[in-house]
RNA sequence: GCGCCCGUAGCUCAGCUGGAUAGAGCGUUGGUUUCCGGUACCAAAGGUCGUAGGUUCGAAUCCUAUCGGGCGCACCA
């Protein structure tokens, strides 16, 4: 509807002034109509006449064209148009769906990216909440999403906890794992990295064993070594890592198609920026490969350094190809924290160079960190960092505070939903009582204003029926609904998911403002207005779905 | 020093491809009960949109400067 709308008005302007323009509807305030326009505003410069001529002839012009669909055309204020539907065009525009823009398309979404050997903390919950919500979206519109998660199962983090870890088995005795129960894995590997990392600060002879072992770690990579002791460590603790991150990833309701570990990423990195160096891309300095960003006001990064070993840049630079050759991408999401975003961008510049479009079709989103509010001082080197399960567990314990008993559905909801419904950008001030709450702007009132909806539905029967005659409060709830598909497409390419979040949250309020003054059972326009609830309440369930929430049919 | 991001009501945040009186939630104050899940609805108070200039018919939104906070600037990830 928007879109005809859109094209009728262009046309419009085609016609009276013989200029072509794209026109942007939006939505104005109710009281003004359903959709508006300032093309006569933006007009009157270029043809020299007074705006609200400019819209009285454009408004003239479009009822001839528009008659049907549309009850009213207005001039307002200094020259605005604003255009109110018939109430038959509008449960059309109710009915209609987001448009599938993305069919056919590939997409790649890289968030998450936790480091093997390590605990997850809030800020992979954040990222696997807000990435799975824009991958909702894009695949919503059509496109087939690989999600895909990197990080660094090699690098001084693993050799801090092995060397902790082989403390604990009293050396390298891969036999001894087995006396690690199956439940305490991922916590037996959290303390031991913990416990690494402090001693490579306080003991001169661990440091000095923990970088061995770094390289050491290298090697079994670069061998493929899986016989020796310490491999067999290695590749068994890495798995229990990767099976730890599937288990959370799991109860968050989301599932990464693969991972890409950094030493599967390294070797094509360095031989690509090897390449490029020999091109010209990339340049010798101070016995290191880099690339010289300051051309287009960048700075310079390291790409090899100058023992020859690939940097983190020439891992992401083999990340890049490596997602290029598995899946042919036509579009690549990564997203990650604030503090890569220069460094992502000169990585991207580099990358550039000699493979432009794989580059051009890359978005690189970034996000702060999560705390939470009260802002409690967290420690790294104690290893008391605010953890992904700290964040899930606070939530859980003010839902248990709040009700008297738990539901997971309600705190994953709460948490998803405080994470979603800010812009990405900021850090994050979680509260987890707020979140909870079904009271405000939470997931659970969303949660809770579908489950009140469905037990409508549910006492009475729904049929078929034509909604017409609308009466001011139906209009305004199906006004709002009709709103939905052009929500869906803003978030869909901006990737801003917390669009649909507030849009839902005003629906709802929408909602109760209906049900609080019209009688839905037993009223003489029963059939109509459960008609209205069905589609308010799939409205919710589908906006809910997008950003990974579920909706559920009572609480 | 250079660069990036942020600064909107007491608090947490929308609004930022420039437009009609700057919005919401929480909190505060006061209402509503014919109540289909009142975990709701209505209303009030509360804002120099960090500050100062500029562009524009029009700026929270664009530009410049400045203050405050966060982050990044070569062989870590």
């Amino acid at each position: 509807m928007k879109q005809e709308l859109e094209r009728a008005v262009a046309s419009s302007v085609k016609d009276l002034f013989d200029i072509k323009m794209a026109i942007e509807l939006t939505r104005p305030d109710e009281q003004f109509g359903d959709y508006a326009t300032n093309v006569a505003l933006q007009l009157a410069k270029q043809i020299g006449q007074n705006p609200r001529q400019i819209a009285e002839a454009i408004r003239t012009h479009l009822l001839s064209l528009q008659g049907e669909a549309l009850q009213k055309i207005e001039v307002a204020g200094p020259g605005f148009l604003n255009l109110t539907l018939s109430d038959r065009a509008l449960i059309m525009a109710a009915s209609e769906q987001a448009p599938k823009s993305l069919v056919g398309k590939v997409v790649v979404a890289e968030y998450s990216d936790p480091n093997p050997f390590k605990v997850l903390h809030a800020g992979h919950l954040y990222t696997s909440v807000v990435g799975d919500a824009i991958a909702n979206l894009l695949q919503n519109a059509g496109a087939t999403v690989h999600r895909v998660n990197f990080g660094g199962d090699v690098g001084l983090h693993v050799g801090k906890t092995i060397w902790a870890i082989l403390n604990d088995l009293g050396g390298e005795i891969p036999d001894k794992l087995a006396d690690i129960p199956e439940s305490e894995r991922s916590e037996w590997m959290a303390k031991c990295y913990v416990a690494g990392t402090n001693a490579y600060e306080d003991d001169e002879t661990a440091k000095i064993k923990i970088i061995e072992l770094n390289k050491q770690i290298y090697q079994i990579n670069n061998e493929a070594d899986h016989d020796s002791p310490l491999a067999q460590i290695y590749w068994t603790c890495r798995q229990w890592s990767y099976d730890y991150f599937d288990a959370f990833y799991a109860r968050i309701g989301t599932k990464f198609e693969k991972y890409y570990p950094e030493s599967s990423v390294a070797g094509l990195g360095l031989k690509t920026v090897q390449e490029q160096l020999e091109k010209g891309v990339f340049e010798r300095s101070d016995g290191a490969v880099v690339f010289k960003g300051e051309p287009y006001s960048l700075h310079t990064r390291v790409f090899i350094n100058h023992e020859g070993i690939p940097t983190y840049e020439s891992k992401d630079v083999g990340l890049i190809m490596q997602k290029w050759v598995d899946y042919h991408f036509d579009r690549s999401v990564v997203i990650t924290g604030n503090e890569q975003k220069q460094y992502m961008a000169v990585v991207l510049k580099a990358v550039e160079q000699f493979e432009p479009k794989l580059v051009a079709a890359t978005s690189h989103l970034t996000h702060g960190l999560v705390k939470l509010v009260g802002g409690v001082k967290m420690s790294s080197r104690k290893g008391n960092i605010l953890r992904a399960v700290d964040v899930l567990d606070a939530a859980a314990s003010a839902d248990q505070e709040l009700t008297g008993h738990g539901s997971e559905s309600t705190v994953l909801g709460a948490v998803k939903y405080a994470f979603l419904r800010v812009r990405m950008g900021g850090d994050i001030i979680y509260d987890p009582t707020e979140s909870v709450s079904l009271e405000g702007n939470s997931g659970p009132y969303l949660q809770y204003a579908h489950a009140r909806a469905r037990s409508i539905l549910a006492k009475a029967k729904v049929e078929g029926v034509e909604i017409k005659d609308l009466q001011p409060g139906e209009r305004s709830l199906l006004r709002k609904i009709s709103e939905f598909p052009e929500v869906i497409q803003q978030a869909t390419t901006d990737l801003m998911p917390h669009y649909i979040c507030t849009y839902l949250y005003e629906l709802a309020q929408t909602f109760n403002r209906f049900y609080e003054n019209n009688r839905v059972i037993g009223d003489d326009r029963e059939p109509t207005r459960l008609n209205l609830v069905g589609k308010y309440a799939m409205t919710l369930k589908n906006g809910l779905n997008l950003l990974g929430i579920v909706a559920p049919e009572r609480m």
